[in-house]
DNA sequence: CCTTGATCGTAGTGATCACTACAGCTAGTT
DNA sequence: AACTAGCTGTAGTGATCACTACGATCAAGG
């Protein structure tokens, strides 16, 4: 089968050129440079750039589910207590890049630009769906408290994206102390 | 001067366009077919994309201000008392776009692109210091307050960009409600 | 009227974009 | 050994990008 890349070796090359140069530097030509293939051998794999997107913001995804599970054990009371285990996790240096990949994605789909757009409903409902199997309470309170973490989580990240680290912490332990 | 378009004419209509397209397809050539000129005549007051962008995101983030002068009108407690406040002003539907456009630079920013990198630290310290001035305390719990505040705003705003209305306000009223 | 400078259309630059036609190569199957 | 299916290079498509050289046009001052 694999003759000289497979797909999941580009795939992966993909979404390491996604993470270090941001999602508005992945193109067909600088992947291909990147990688030392022609773009006519990404686009076999991936017949469109909607195509590539869509795999690599699909794989970010994942990475970021991954993440929470590790940050996420188990029962939690309500939206604080979510937020305040999960933040030493989501907090750490090395999924900084992930994130930033996250808020670029969305900024794209708040602007309407697809296929950013038709991503992120689902990508977003994946974490309203994960923190609420985390919660306790009657589905309608879990899925309220879930809303409500998501809320404070993105609120805390892109704080922490935008003025830096310490100014998040600051502000996660008045939020969640 | 005028000869047949101003500066602010053709400002104003990159605002606009920006508002209804989002950042990612503001181009010479758009704006120029939009307005009924050559590109030459956005070139000769803008004379680089990144003058243009720089001048639409600086309105962006006056009109932004002036969103939040409406929202926040004096001495708020903590951070919970002035997103309370200020969360029936910045849900109206009319700043949706406005938000929406927000979040577009900030992602750009996140992604380390210029010149929204360059231009994200100002905004949000405009908005810290905003909140600050509105809060009471000293200047340091100011400030603390100010940050939780912004990342609580942020977070809801966001939610109400990707979940809707109705995701963000139950948020909010589980948050500050 | 003549000059001067501001304004902007005409035309075109090279770069990059996503994407394609086509042919050639390789690996595994028969 | 022939065939097939998978894979990739060569070359090039038209579109769009930001940006430029140059000249025509206009308003206003002397």
């Amino acid at each position: 089968m694999g003759y000289r890349h497979t797909r999941e070796e580009l795939l992966q090359g993909a979404v390491d050129a996604a993470l270090e140069d941001g999602l508005h530097r992945l193109t067909f030509g600088r992947l291909a440079t990147r990688l030392g293939v022609t773009d006519r051998a990404i686009v076999y794999y991936f017949p469109s750039k909607d195509d590539l997107v869509t795999q690599v913001l699909t794989v970010l995804g994942d990475r970021l589910v991954g993440v929470l599970a590790d940050a996420v054990s188990g029962g939690a009371r309500d939206h604080r207590d979510l937020v305040a285990r999960a933040w030493p996790v989501l907090a750490r240096p090395q999924v900084d890049p992930l994130f930033a990949l996250y808020f670029e994605a969305v900024g794209l789909a708040t602007a309407g630009a697809e296929p950013y757009r038709s991503l992120a409903a689902p990508l977003v409902a994946g974490w309203v769906d994960w923190f609420a199997t985390v919660l306790v309470g009657t589905p309608a309170v879990r899925r309220r408290e879930a809303e409500a973490a998501l809320a404070l989580v993105d609120g805390l990240l892109l704080l922490r994206q935008l003025a830096g680290p310490a100014a998040a912490n600051r502000a996660a332990k008045v939020l969640v102390g």
